[in-house]
DNA sequence: CGTAAATATATAAGTACTTATATAATTTCA
DNA sequence: TGAAATTATATAAGTACTTATATATTTACG
């Protein structure tokens, strides 16, 4: 057994990690063997632009659940790229639109049988189709079950009960 | 239901990354609500040596499935720090053995009943101490299946039924 | 109605890794 | 045995985020 698997969650967040950068890496495969310009990190910013536009910068972070300054730095990266543009808010100067540029648009209509082919091969990532369902579905569990009550809390928890034993 | 729920395996890299930061932070809490100086980053590093020790830099990144560079770093900023100290390998020169100082040993003994408690926290994470150990067994699995057959090799497969039946 | 608070964005710096590259020590074998 | 290949490490630069900070616009209210 590895030092992975026999250490369990102590080195979870590890394996999360690692597990994670595979997935995106070999996405970047099909993109690339597909011939498409397309990288793996622009997806969550081209996925939420494909269900509306033009969309604050703001919206994106939101929708995202990650920092303004991760999308604020991503558009100027797309914008830079020409496959997005920004344009103020005519209601409100403080925030950007961002929408697909012509050239955004075109590449959208590229990948997106991509990303429907990535959800097939994930659901089939097992013989019976539940395995990754069932990975997802923990994720999920654990998501919630930390909101209720936080790690460190419960850490904090097993601690004290072990050293009033001791 | 939220954007990363709905999106399923698409997201899959982010989730992970999201989870695995959360999982950081929060050991981190205990650490520092325990009044111990010690950094969730330097854990992986400090089992190996909890384990073994002296040992070649390259036997910590095979250990740990992480690049030589990166023990390399965390090495140089743990020996900053003054928690462990290096030499050359008398046998092989080029080898440079890693042990920890007399205060790296005290921070052991400190952490590692906290180390404990994380491992009973996780367990707990469910009534049933079910959930836990299922998505670490759903991460295994998925770990060996991509081992198997790469994901990029099923995404493409996928690819051309799609585009054959169109 | 003007000032304080809130909101939106951009930029700088930090983190924990990665790959690429350089250098040095060791091993191999023609 | 000595040149080529391998192995071990260190360092630089890149990535995809984060937090902290600065700036600008809008909203709220005394």
């Amino acid at each position: 057994m590895s030092f992975y698997s026999s250490l369990g969650f102590l080195v979870f967040g590890s394996r999360l990690r690692r597990l994670s950068e595979y997935f995106l890496a070999e996405v970047n495969k099909v993109y690339e063997q597909a011939g498409i310009p397309f990288d793996a990190s622009w997806f969550p910013v081209f996925y939420v632009l494909s269900r509306q536009q033009p969309i604050p910068l703001i919206d994106i972070a939101d929708t995202l659940e990650i920092s303004h300054s991760a999308v604020s730095q991503m558009v100027t990266s797309l914008r830079k790229k020409g496959l997005v543009k920004t344009a103020p808010c005519p209601d409100d100067g403080r925030r950007q639109l961002v929408m697909l540029t012509k050239k955004g648009t075109a590449l959208l209509q590229q990948v997106q049988p991509i990303w429907t082919a990535i959800t097939g091969a994930m659901e089939q990532l097992t013989d019976a189709h539940k395995q990754s369902r069932q990975l997802l579905e923990a994720i999920a569990q654990v998501e919630q079950q930390v909101q209720q009550a936080p790690l460190s809390e419960r850490i904090n928890a097993v601690l004290v009960k072990t050293q009033a034993t001791t």
